[in-house]
DNA sequence: CCAAGAAAATATATTGAGTCAAGAATTAAT
DNA sequence: ATTAATTCTTGACTCAATATATTTTCTTGG
């Protein structure tokens, strides 16, 4: 798993890690603004400095692992099949990721990832941090639908329905998790709600909340 | 305009005031990030600690004036006629505002307005910020959509989508406003893109962006 | 009109996140 | 092995934000 690597990089490698274990750990007991960054220095035997020098800021210390999912939808969109619609594809990945109880999509029960699902939903500088991932993976599928040749300011409206239906989707996998239902209770009801929202998104909200 | 308020209640919406237009003053000069709060109370002629008595962070400096429109779209929903959809109460009241040339739509180009839309797009802070501000007018709009009568999960999605299409109709206008463009010139092109952008809503992305 | 009480502003101190310049350690090249 | 380039680490610093105590300013009942 190391070899090919330098000395330099596993230390490096290993640094993160200590950092990483540390930070949890300590957010876990006491809770995200309750740890100052000095101490999970401290407790990881390095400098503050260097905290910042692994990580971006104290939230990443928790968020890190979720960064690398902000490139999945535009992804899934760049390499759907001929004939498939955006949509299918955003759809598909999101039901995809449902199937293998993905903590992207928002269906990983396990204790860890409920813990640090908790912790981010009641610490407002971790919301406001995922959402900036949220945002990017929102510039990221718009402009591979510029690529494809739609006109841009369309491609960031449809986007944004795409981005926005799924992270509501997504939203409510974590209500559900957070309340204590296991993954496989609610994996059907995520596959249901899916194909109700992004119905909506297909069909049109023309009629939709129409007053009486 | 000033009836029927105590000399403290004028002074201190002087004083707002006062804060106001020096931090934008400060902040156009030099930047967000290269002034400082102690300078911003300086330059009003005020204690530091005043400042965060008006203001509950240096954010708000710049803006406080567009917290007042969080609840626009949700008002618009609740106060449609009879036999109106959602999605035509937020498509009408988006018109509405290209009309009056309204920043809360993106559509002022008075120059005071304009050099506040640069500060906030090149300063991370004020655009995490402004992100909240549509986060909160989503969930207004979500409570609306229940109070309705619509399924939670379904009013939070069919939300994301309204408030997303919005924004990005914003956003574009922004573009077109800071690259210089008069508001009287793109007014036009907004009402159109918004015929569009809606219209994908209201009639369905089932076959947009499908793969040839 | 004035004195007592309420509200607001100020001065000052503390905490904690994030930046910077300089030095220490690792790697690569001769 | 010596040196040069690169990367890591650090201590000292800046600044936002909070807390506390003191002073100034406004209101109001007698």
């Amino acid at each position: 798993m190391t070899e090919g690597m330098s000395l330099r990089e596993r230390k490096k490698l290993r640094t993160r890690h200590r950092l990483l274990a540390a930070a949890t750990e300590l957010f876990a007991e006491r809770g995200f603004d309750k740890v100052s960054v000095a101490e999970i220095a401290e407790a990881a035997d390095v400098s503050k400095m260097t905290v910042f020098n692994y990580f971006s800021g104290k939230e990443d210390l928790v968020l890190a692992p979720m960064e690398e999912h902000v490139g999945d939808v535009a992804r899934a969109v760049r390499d759907r099949a001929p004939g498939e619609s955006a949509l299918a594809a955003v759809h598909g990945q999101f039901l995809a990721g449902v199937e293998n109880r993905d903590p992207s999509v928002g269906m990983s029960d396990a204790p860890v990832v409920l813990r640090v699902r908790r912790l981010i939903v009641e610490t407002p500088a971790l919301l406001t941090r995922a959402h900036a991932f949220s945002m990017r993976s929102f510039d990221l599928l718009a402009e591979a639908l510029v690529e494809e040749g739609e006109e841009p300011y369309i491609a960031r409206i449809a986007a944004a329905q795409l981005i926005g239906t799924r992270n509501a989707l997504i939203n409510a996998n974590h209500v559900r998790l957070l309340a204590g239902d296991p993954a496989d209770a609610i994996a059907p009801d995520a596959v249901a709600l899916a194909e109700r929202g992004f119905g909506l998104l297909a069909d049109g909200l023309a009629d939709f909340a129409t007053r009486a």
